[in-house]
DNA sequence: TTGAAAGCGCTAACAC
DNA sequence: GTGTTAGCGCTTTCAA
């Protein structure tokens, strides 16, 4: 079966407890918890010795669930993303995973594949798990209170650029991020900029668009076309290849998300044009892999890392218990060559 | 705080037990264990109504802590992946959610960071929190028994395509994915075919180089220049920049990973090479990152999904506790642009 | 068909 | 500084 083990003591049947511990080591086993714990009271220097040796030779490791049960807390904390197959996401995952492993929680991961319902299943699953908190990149853009409630476990919002009564949550300055890559654009010379807006569930009216046109506006310009396909490659392609057909061409095109401007890239390059000569592109994200398309997209940079830390902060770290806070990170605009620079 | 309940039943001060229910709906606590969990004792529809709605009511949930212990078992996986950010890994961990979700496990999720000292740190914390196994992306191209013994606990190696005696694995094919390649680079007619050789912890030799080397043979070709880089886009754009300054320089190359690929494609746009025209490419992965890159990479895709359906059955499903199985799938060979197909 | 109760491994009063 | 022990919530044997 599996291979066995080498250590120096074959220790009775089943696994070493605490009990065994403090046989071997001639000490009650409260000592071996003060010992494994540091606390909460002292133990003299030999006996700690002991201890330590016998805990070394019998391979003792405590049991997270006893101590689970015990404490009321499993140090462990969930997280519901739509999909970790999506760069942006696992991003964000990776890095709430480590700022959770610094505080020496472990990260239960799901995704609730874009689904509302599953996505509420994750959550009191999650709960049920004992977990002691839920960090959620909702695909609802409301999450009443209702939705989590009855979960009876803290809940952060990430990815969350709308407040959210009631809840911590976190999020970027949609608006200012977007208006920001327009704004680039306008720079640039173009009149006719469209939108390649993400769909999302709901009927939430998103800061990208809000963004886009405020930009716009402020240069009096007059709304580009919009077109509303899913945040993936597949939309991104669907949109551009519409937004060619269209009547009155623009000349530059926002998108939302990396993914729909590398779709989006993809069905300029079939037509055989050239960009950023003949179509402009900035997008919104920052992922690795626009830095990587060709040309480079010029994008606007979500500080993932940074958010992940605060929601995770706010869950479990010194922000825990506060009151909600709604944070709003600023986003980044990196220019590179898809807009027109050099 | 956190938003309030309006659950009915006020319930009790804290969390709602087993207990609460059996004094609600006036039965004993064992009668609510077997409704809870449909037995193993039959309970008469009368009294299952009563403490159904007596769940109902007080909003009960089962704390999960409370029965691992008891069971021995959490019902949880863990899962050790170099990095979610790399895209085949993070589609790796979603198959792996996936599969788990599906058996009724959950999946706790880390990263090693390419790091063998963290890695065996997280297959311990791991097996300290109780999970009923782990799989493991290793790091290590050749872990001894040595490297996991300790920790107890059933692991099971995913991506993994060399045998390691004594442990389940499931990899793919590598060398005959990597031959189906080059010899399709080969019929386009290239005869000075380069590698970009990711580079791997440990000595082990990777069955991607042994594959390009088998098909040069067969061809009767001599072995093109070899770069060594990491399987990342930084990696890939070195290796790219440094194959195009070659004495000798190649018409086509083999990258180990879409990401090198992605890198490589970098180099050559901004050397202002055409792909595949002044330099073909074929690839390593399928991920979706190389069906819209521009070209789109021809690649070999490795059944991701299916390799981790595998792995969890070796650890939790059918396949649990069966001897060790080293299980290698096929890659399949995407033939898209970047070769030189039209 | 139902109930009483032991005990899973651990923590932390409390007693010495 | 160390030991004793109750009890966290649950499952399940055994008895009724």
């Amino acid at each position: 079966m599996y291979p066995m083990t080498t250590s120096a003591v074959p220790g009775p049947r089943g696994p070493v407890t605490r009990k065994d511990v403090a046989r071997f080591a001639g000490v009650s086993t409260a000592v071996v918890s003060y010992v494994v714990n540091g606390g909460p009271k002292r133990v003299a220097p030999a006996t700690e010795a002991k201890v330590q040796d016998a805990i070394r030779r019998l391979g003792y490791r405590p049991n997270a669930a006893a101590r689970a049960l015990k404490l009321g807390s499993s140090e462990t904390i969930g997280l519901v993303i739509p999909d970790n197959s999506n760069p942006f996401f696992s991003l964000l995952a990776h890095a709430v995973e480590e700022a959770a492993a610094d505080l020496g929680y472990a990260l239960v991961l799901t995704n609730s594949d874009g689904n509302v319902a599953k996505e509420r299943r994750n959550v009191r699953n999650l709960a049920a798990r004992q977990v002691d908190g839920v960090i959620v990149s909702s695909v609802l853009m409301e999450p009443g209170a209702a939705d989590f409630e009855s979960a009876e476990v803290p809940v952060v919002l990430l990815n969350h650029s709308a407040e959210a009564p009631g809840f911590n949550s976190v999020g970027v300055d949609l608006v200012a991020g977007a208006r920001a890559a327009v704004e680039h654009l306008i720079g640039h010379g173009h009149t006719r900029i469209a939108l390649a807006m993400g769909t999302n569930t709901g009927n939430y009216y998103d800061g990208r668009e809000e963004g886009w046109l405020q930009a716009l506006a402020g240069a009096g310009l007059p709304e580009g076309p919009i077109v509303r396909t899913p945040f993936t490659r597949e939309g991104g392609y669907a949109a551009g290849k519409r937004l060619l057909a269209a009547a009155e061409r623009p000349t530059a095109i926002f998108a939302t998300s990396d993914l729909q401007a590398v779709g989006i890239l993809r069905a300029l390059h079939e037509a055989g044009l050239s960009v950023p000569k003949d179509m402009a592109l900035a997008s919104f994200d920052g992922s690795a892999e626009a830095e990587y398309s060709w040309p480079p997209l010029t994008t606007v940079k979500q500080p993932a890392k940074a958010m992940a830390e605060a929601a995770v902060n706010a869950l479990i770290g010194t922000g825990r218990g506060n009151t909600p806070e709604h944070l709003i990170f600023p986003a980044d605009l990196q220019v590179r060559q898809s807009c027109g620079c050099p």
